[in-house]
DNA sequence: CGTGAACTTGAAAGTTTTCAAAGGGTGTGG
DNA sequence: CCACACCCTTTGAAAACTTTCAAGTTCACG
């Protein structure tokens, strides 16, 4: 469930585009954005329960959205990579957590975000508006993987989505575990790292010595397997 | 992946909280609202790949959303009850079908939501973004079944969550059929059946004998299923 | 009252998980 | 600069849960 609101699609300054006087029509102020603040890999930019203060934007680095059962099972929604916002919430609280994967840097906007929508900057509000439709739609395409793939073509379809989302269309740098990925793809480190190594085996893609970089070989192949 | 805009929790008068004066603002007029409209069991409020030109909200009836993969194999995100709103997108098209599971009267809006948004009625605006944080958390919760949840304790939680949004609430009416669950919940058709005999077997629910009518006898015990 | 669709039930098959153990890489400390 | 740890990843075998295949049964409807 992400929120793809990427910085080469809608790139728009903040605030830029609405008249000057436009924001004296509202009483409540919109979020505010902060200055952007780095984060280690591991730290939590929230947790479960957290009072929803704010939500973010991916500057650099990749963040993970989560929820976790009592047991310790836990589904990854999405992965948020440059110019991502996620932390949309509806309550006071949040609902999930969110945790760094690879060293980041973060835009927080202060406020809810609901207020940022009927609030006072009408440019942000388009954006998050979009970023949630988008963020809808992945994660109906992920719902459907969810509940009807099969383990090798969600894996398939995983990796042509991250390439996608990559800068180079064939290298992928995987930020993420093997945990992460099969928490994400529903799915056991151990069906990861076996479905990999055939793919690797078959020629489909190539697995780095590091097991981090994984080099798409075939990328037809790729789109036939992700059904 | 369901915009739960129950008309009883999100009621706001009519842009009421708007200065008169900023509708100027806005060039575009917003979405109309058509009158309702009425749907029979079976029919095809939009299929995949039609124009998106409106949206929808329901009055009474049932609709489920869905997605198909080539071979058929059909993933449900949603059923909308009355007071949801669905059909929202973000490009030209749709990019899943939304079918009739009983009869239903739905009111269009016109125009993309989008418009709704950022256009002339700030009402209905916040409605809309009120509604998709919410569907955007039911699409979390929904992951989380379909990634992490045994089929017992998807159907558990479905009977839950469906017994929460309807009227009755320890009685439910269902109105879908063994299909549409199993296709929601990423299960076949014989494992729901299993399941909800054995349930039912076990003094859970009570199943009545023509199979669509439900009664939940033992809550806690749902509860302690669902995870 | 007959027909057909929807649902239930049983047995076998299959995919993925679980349990176990070994291999490999990175990082720290000597 | 090398060695020891520790964590991540891979691999194998057995187990488990869910699906598939195949009949029945029931209920709704003509």
């Amino acid at each position: 469930m992400q929120i793809a609101l990427d910085a080469t699609r809608a790139s728009h300054g903040p605030a830029a585009t609405l008249p000057a006087g436009a924001r004296l029509l509202h009483a409540a102020p919109g979020p505010q954005p902060n200055a952007a603040r780095s984060f280690e890999k591991g730290a939590a930019v929230f947790a479960e329960g957290d009072p929803a203060t704010a939500f973010y934007k991916v500057v650099a680095g990749a963040v993970r959205t989560s929820q976790l059962l009592s047991d310790g099972r836990r589904q990854i929604d999405s992965f948020h990579l440059p110019g991502d916002i996620f932390g949309i919430e509806s309550g006071a609280r949040h609902v999930f957590s969110a945790d760094v994967v690879e060293d980041a840097t973060l835009i927080a906007y202060r406020g809810r975000c609901l207020d940022a929508l009927a609030g006072a900057d009408a440019d942000l509000a388009r954006q998050i508006a979009a970023a949630m439709i988008r963020s809808l739609e992945r994660a109906r395409a992920h719902m459907l993987l969810l509940g009807r793939k099969t383990a090798l073509e969600r894996i398939a379809t995983f990796l042509l989505d991250l390439s996608a989302r990559l800068p180079d269309m064939d290298h992928i740098d995987l930020p993420m575990s093997r945990m992460d990925i099969a928490d994400h793809l529903g799915l056991t480190i151990e069906t990861v790292s076996r479905l990999l190594t055939r793919l690797d085996r078959d020629g489909v893609i190539e697995v780095s010595a590091q097991r981090r970089s994984i080099i798409l070989r075939d990328r037809a192949a790729l789109r036939r397997l992700g059904t």
